[in-house]
Order: C-alpha cells, then structure tokens, then sequence
DNA sequence: GCCGTTTTCGGCCCGACTGTTTTCAGTCG
C-alpha cells in the first residue's frame, strides 16, 4: 500500500509550502488530504486504478493528478520542485513548539537558517532577536521550545494515561468546589497514545480548584496555575507526563467538553456545518447570531445541528459525521456487552494466576465465561503446555465448571503456528477444546503471510491472536500482508483477534474496521498473565469503538450458548 | 487546493494569548 508515504509526501508539501510563505488555504488543502490518506482503509491503488481518488471528499481534481503521478512515475513534480529548494531540516523546524513557519522563512531568508544548529547559533549571537517583527521574549521562548523538542518527550500509551488520569481525577473530586469533570482531548478519544492529559471541570472557584490540582501528590513541576488552566508535569517511573486541567462555566461545559474532545478535523468540519446553518459554534456554546442556543451538554451541541450525540472515540472524521446525518452511525460496542475474555494465560504456562482464580476474577466481573489460551509446548520460554499437560489442565476445568451454575470456564490454547505452518498440537488434541487461538511467536521474518493462511486452513482453529504482531512501545510487527490474512479470514470464516494488551492492541483501528466492512468477526481477549491485567478489557473495548465495531461483530459479546454453538 | 440546499467564484473554524509592528501578526490547541 502506498498510502503512507503518498501521506508523508503531502504533508512534507504543506510544510515546505507554508514555509515558502504560500497561500493558506492551499496548505491546509494538502494537509487534510495528508490525514485522509492516512486514515483511508482502502489501498489507494485500487481506488486510483477504478478512478474514484475524486470522489474521496478533501480530494480534488490537482491532488488526484498527483496521486496518479505518484502511481506511475514514482514521485511528483510539483513535490520536486517545492522541497528541492527548501534544506529538508528546515522542515522538521516546524516541529519546534513557539516556531511557525513565518519566522523560519525569515531566519532562513534573512539569516540562511537551514539546519537547527544554525537556529541556535544565531539565537546566541542575537542576530534572530533583531529581525523585524521578532524580539527578546519571542526567541528566549523559541530557546524554550528548543529544549522541549531536544528531550523530545514520547506518546504516552493510552493504558498509562488511563491510569494517570483515574488518579487525578480521584484527587480532583476532593476538592470541594468541584463540579462537573471529566477527562478529554484523545485520551478520551480512546487513541492508542496520547500527547498529554487533558482534564475538563467546571467550578465555583477556578483558582481553588486549580490549586488543589497542583497539589497531587505525583506533581513534579507547575507550569501554569491561573484562574482556568493548570498545567503540571507528573513524574512517573517512565519519566515526566503532562497534564493539564482547564476550568469552564458551568453553562458552557458541554460546549468545552465537545470544543476539547476533537479531534480538531472532526470540530473543523462540525463548525463548517454549524456555519452553513448560519450558526456558530466555539467552546463556549452554538450561537445563532448573539443568542446562545446551546452549550450545557454536548448532546445539545450535536442535537442543534441535527445531529444525535456521536460517541468521542468516533470523532476522527472518517465519515463519522456525514453517517450521523442520515442516522446511520454504527451502534457501537460498550464494555457492558463484553461477556468473557477469550485469552488469558494460568500457572500453567507463564500466568500469574490459577484458572480458579481467573475464574472467581471473571465472575466479580460480571463475565460468563472466561477462556484459557495457554502456551503450546513449543515456547519454551513461557513453560508451553505438552500434550500431556493440557489433558491435565482440561481435566481440571472439567471439574471446577461443575461448581458453577451461570458461569463457564473454556477449554482454550493459544497454540504455535510453526515455522513450516503447522499447528504446536495435532487435530486429536486441539479437538478437545471449546476455543483454539493461532499465534506467531517465533520466525517474524519467515513466510509469516503463508503460515498464518495455512493455519486458517484447520477447521479447528477459532481465530488469529495478534495478527500484525507488533509491540506499541517495542517493534514494528511481522513481516505480514495483513490484507491477505484478512482476506484469508473471510474465506475460511475465521475470527481475528482483537488483543486488548496495553502494549499490542492488535488489529489496530484500522484493520478493525477493514475487517467489520469484510465481515469478519472478531475476538477480544486481554493476554493477561496478571490479575489486574483483566481490566485491559476496557482498553480492547475502547479500540474496538474506534474500529466502528458493534456487537454483532464481536464473538465475545455473544452469550455462552451461542458461542460454543457458533464454535 | 477543495467545494457547492446561498456559490463553478469566493469563500474556507474559532478564540486565546503573547509580544511587538501601539493595532495586529504569529502561534497554539
């Protein structure tokens, strides 16, 4: 797929052309085609070859040239001819918080500014601070925004955000003049990382609840603390986190909880319709002219423009808003329809937990069952079960289900797909078992596409774990053709794994949604190898919603008859 | 560069903050 680097390319246009000093609107052109490039499901080959780039709305007539030039040429001239004449670092200037693209025009114009080294020698020598329009303050907080971008801070996984933002809003409700709070921007959007941590409250005396807040105990540095925004600097074992809490009027949360939510692509296109409406919308309120027609709740803001309350991990827009219109938005999947977990690891492969315990975890959760997807006997390292052993273990799960009246322990694997394709277990074991999980482990470069559609070729195997492979924090993932393990999917009717670990949330949104499109169903299952990693569940649901995934698509949200019956 | 229930031309999201160019440009979210 081409997607990303024809993404990559129109945004590196946008850059260097805002640079150039160019037309605005121009710019923003390029970059939204950028975003929609990277979001699209779809491979934009095939769409190029069936001639529908202009019917992508953001994609006109000169950008669909341009993919076409792209397609056949391998690279485009107008992208030639713009950046040749810009040092590529200049580019990557952009990224420097209180540096836009006006003053880098100028240092590079005036003072032949092409690389961050020549940035900050010509901030020491003074020579930056004596350009017209610039000063003193303005480069001492460029110099700020030097060093921020230095020690580059890294995306927060949303799992870790998730738990720093349960503590500070614990500690926030303490304070007494507290209101309504809630947390925002993409940690509330659900995205896989987050940048900070945006909180929304409202309350009787700003100041007072902006000082509480600074108080948490985690808070390493202050960065601000007025009358409505604070913003301090967590320290966390894997170094410093930002979060920020902004207090509002009591009538306008709604509007400032929408406003702060996003993603911005999503508000932008919002307020274009509220505009076409004669309405305006900002995040004190929808306005018709001076009058306030609305701002308490979001579901307000959305109802004014006709539209019903479109969940935040939805808010991306990738068609979102026009579904929303015509009343056809996905009923999305809550947690409160999860029914099991279908892959947890016990003691007796690499787990922390007997399966009696997993099982009382399970059942305080509210679920109907649990799945056991141990190891297969070829990972050594993670005490893989032997033939011999998963009997036992079946044994076991046999008599501790009769204990139970409403609540039903499964006989799982996560069996190894070998190197040659071959499944860890022969057909006469994995027979004995309610849930079979296929799973990569070992051989990342080696014909994993084949081993993986070979696999999906046993009628006893239930679903793919981790399709992609990859490691949030860690690795890229196997060298996989995950269209073809989809389309493989389909044809033998095969689940995919959702894997909720904080660490893998594998498929992706993307891919999710590719394969609700295609059909395919699939399950989520946290890996857990520890108690408190049952929660991940939440993690897992909230990807799901961002993959537009409903019930129907999930195996997990079925009831336990009717998944042994759909086995 | 894109787009059309006002439009094939003339618009394109909104507001806050900051510093500097004393009236607004640049940057950010």
């Amino acid at each position: 797929m081409k997607n990303k680097e024809l993404a990559w390319i129109f945004a590196r246009l946008g850059d260097a052309l805002e640079i150039k000093g160019e037309s605005g609107f121009k710019i923003i052109a390029y970059r939204k085609a950028a975003r929609i490039l990277e979001d699209l499901t779809e491979d934009i080959e095939a769409v190029a070859q069936e001639d529908r780039l202009k019917e992508i709305p953001g994609i006109g007539s000169g950008i669909a040239n341009k993919i076409d030039e792209y397609l056949q040429t391998g690279q485009i001239k107008k992208y030639r001819e713009v950046v040749s004449r810009i040092p590529e670092e200049l580019l990557d200037l952009l990224e420097i918080q209180n540096l836009g693209a006006k003053t880098i025009h100028v240092a590079h114009q005036e003072l032949g500014v092409k690389t961050l080294d020549d940035l900050k020698k010509v901030i020491e020598d003074g020579s930056l601070a004596k350009l017209y329009g610039l000063g003193e303050k303005k480069v001492e907080n460029i110099k700020k925004g030097i060093e921020i971008y230095e020690q580059a801070q890294e995306r927060i996984p949303i799992f870790e955000a998730l738990n720093i933002v349960e503590e500070v809003i614990a500690h926030l409700k303490k304070a007494p003049q507290i209101g309504r709070l809630s947390p925002a921007g993409s940690l509330r959007r659900m995205k896989e990382t987050v940048g900070d941590i945006d909180i929304l409250a409202t309350g009787k005396n700003g100041s007072r609840v902006i000082k509480h807040f600074i108080q948490f105990p985690g808070v390493n540095r202050v960065l601000a603390a007025g009358e409505t925004k604070g913003s301090v600097m967590i320290s966390t074992e894997r170094g410093e986190r930002q979060v920020d809490l902004r207090i509002v009027d009591e009538p306008a949360y709604g509007a400032a909880l929408q406003y702060f939510t996003g993603s911005k692509a999503h508000n932008i296109k919002l307020r274009a319709m509220a505009r076409s409406k004669g309405l305006k919308i900002s995040e004190y309120g929808v306005f018709k002219g001076q009058k306030k027609i609305a701002g308490f709740d979001e579901k307000e803001v959305y109802k004014v423009l006709g539209l019903p309350l479109i969940p935040p991990e939805l808010r991306e827009d990738r068609g979102e808003i026009e579904l929303a219109l015509k009343s056809l938005l996905p009923q999305v999947v809550d947690y409160s329809d999860i029914k099991g977990d279908l892959h947890v690891h016990s003691l007796h492969s690499d787990g922390h937990m007997s399966i009696e315990d997993l099982a009382g975890l399970a059942r305080a959760m509210k679920y109907e069952y649990i799945a056991i997807c141990d190891h297969s006997q070829s990972v050594k390292y993670a005490h893989g079960l032997s033939p011999e052993r998963l009997l036992k273990q079946i044994k076991e799960i046999q008599e501790l289900n009769q204990r139970y009246k409403s609540f039903r322990i499964l006989k799982g694997i996560e069996v190894d797909i070998l190197q040659d394709g071959q499944l860890d277990f022969p057909d006469k074991i994995l027979k004995e078992l309610d849930i079979v999980v296929a799973a990569v482990h070992k051989g990342f470069k080696k014909k994993v596409t084949e081993r993986i559609l070979k696999a999906m070729e046993n009628p006893l195997v239930t679903a793919i774990a981790h399709p992609s492979g990859r490691l949030i924090s860690r690795r890229d993932g196997y060298e996989v053709d995950l269209e073809k393990v989809l389309q493989g999917a389909k044809n033998k009717g095969k689940a995919l794994e959702l894997n909720a670990f904080y660490d893998r949330l594998d498929l992706n949104e993307f891919y999710l949604r590719k394969a609700k499109e295609m059909e395919i169903k699939i399950c989520i299952g946290t890996d857990t190898h520890y108690p408190a990693g049952l929660q991940m569940m939440r993690l897992g649901v909230g990807i799901a919603r961002r993959g537009w995934l409903e019930r129907k698509d999930i195996l997990n949200c079925r009831g336990y008859k009717e998944l042994i019956r759909n086995k």
